[in-house]
DNA sequence: ATAATAGTGTCTGTCAGACAATATCTA
DNA sequence: TAGATATTGTCTGACAGACACTATTAT
């Protein structure tokens, strides 16, 4: 064992491929969905979008690079998920994977941007039971939803998902669809407000939909916090 | 953006050196401790144990692989940390580091092994603040002391630092010096005998300290298990 | 008996689940 | 007005913190 590195001139040590691939969520259409891109070379069909770190660049960098290729969506949260790292993920040559966990809030198109061959919002049920997907993906992605999943009951991230300006319905929409379940309105509320920094109270009202009722008040995201106790999802279910 | 590749024909991708690297947690003298390992080559001191990746190997194989040479200790407990990948953080020449935490239960001399120049165990507070840690393995250590934390409010995982048998005081010592924080010790006992998994009692007792006193049951681990409501630590505190 | 450690019982405050009641909008 | 959604209030059970009390050993 040498601690990370044999001596300086040891230079045949061996040298690996490095990519970035990143699990883009999003909430759409009251439904959990994930950013894919249908690739251009062998072997075809959708993958998470990702690519290789440029020599001199950063992970962070890097998965910024790209997603920046693909989307022009502000990502709102970004987080290192993991390394895939096994010897035959890639059938063509050996490629390790830092993979990435980005929130994004719900969005039009996925503005297939320069030279992206085509990307496209998936449902995550649809992107792990219909599709294959390429590589290792189907596995990162799971882990991508475990981590937000867990994360959205400790931590204030579930303001990722939403826009500027949110009403307390839509931020527990939120929960409920990554969750797959039902939460209670009013303890919610007293939940969210009773955790200070969680959401920041603007003095403004929504709009009542069309079927009327009370204008809900609009709140912003504060800072990312952590929620001592952390909310509470009832059971293992769903995906995964 | 190619998803996670380019075309077959693109063989001049940048390739990088890639290392993998652990921190060695156990409890020793009423201490968190680390391994660390005196470095033979350039830059010299003391550093995280590790070394790089060979090609055909997976990454749990080869951080397995690293420990095996420096320490025969059975490893309770190995899950992957994070990746750290800045460009200039080995001054030589760019290696990707993918960082591993492992906790083994309290032992002797670490076995100074094969071709290990000196490895030794450090108290966490000792490594971070009298030793220069070598690259950036003061980040990795400071990041995988957290994680320990953190996982101990929400999973059994205490277990890992203890030995096969071990009594209800020793497990609830790990808490009091992962945390550096005082339980109380009845209310610690309910909390983990109301968790159906996190230990099984044996029927056997300890032998009592020289000091006398009503010996104490002899409980083993169970399986990995997840604490809901977890055990709450008070505030942030102490290292890191 | 006394000291020391292990283990039990119990009171109390906090907080989440459940749900009733009130407020404010549209049609 | 009725219907819909937002917001507030309240009752209750689960559980953690605090701490007194009992049990079993050594000297």
């Amino acid at each position: 064992v040498r601690s990370s590195d044999g001596s300086a001139d040891w230079p045949d040590r061996p040298r690996f491929a490095l990519a970035v691939d990143a699990v883009v969520l999003t909430i759409a259409d009251d439904a959990l969905q994930v950013l894919l891109v249908e690739r251009a070379y062998e072997p075809l069909g959708w993958a998470l979008p990702g690519g290789f770190v440029n020599a001199a660049e950063s992970l962070d960098q890097a998965v910024r690079r790209e997603l920046r290729e693909e989307t022009d969506i502000a990502l709102t949260h970004l987080e290192q998920l993991q390394t895939y790292g096994a010897p035959d993920r890639d059938p063509r040559e050996r490629v390790i994977s830092v993979a990435y966990l980005a929130l994004v809030p719900a969005v039009g198109a996925p503005t297939a941007g320069s030279d992206a061959a085509r990307a496209a919002f998936f449902t995550v049920e649809a992107a792990l039971s219909e599709l294959p997907l390429a590589f290792d993906h189907a596995t990162i992605l799971a882990d991508g939803v475990e981590r937000a999943r867990s994360k959205l009951e400790y931590t204030s991230l579930a303001t990722s998902f939403c826009p500027p300006h949110f009403t307390m319905a839509e931020l527990r929409r939120v929960y409920e669809i990554v969750w797959n379940e039902r939460l209670e309105p009013a303890n919610f509320r007293r939940k969210v407000l009773k955790t200070p920094g969680f959401v920041i109270g603007t003095g403004r009202r929504a709009q009542p939909g069309v079927e009327g009722g009370k204008p809900a008040e609009l709140y912003r995201a504060g800072d990312e916090v952590v929620l001592q106790p952390p909310l509470r999802r009832a059971v293992e279910e769903g995906l995964n």
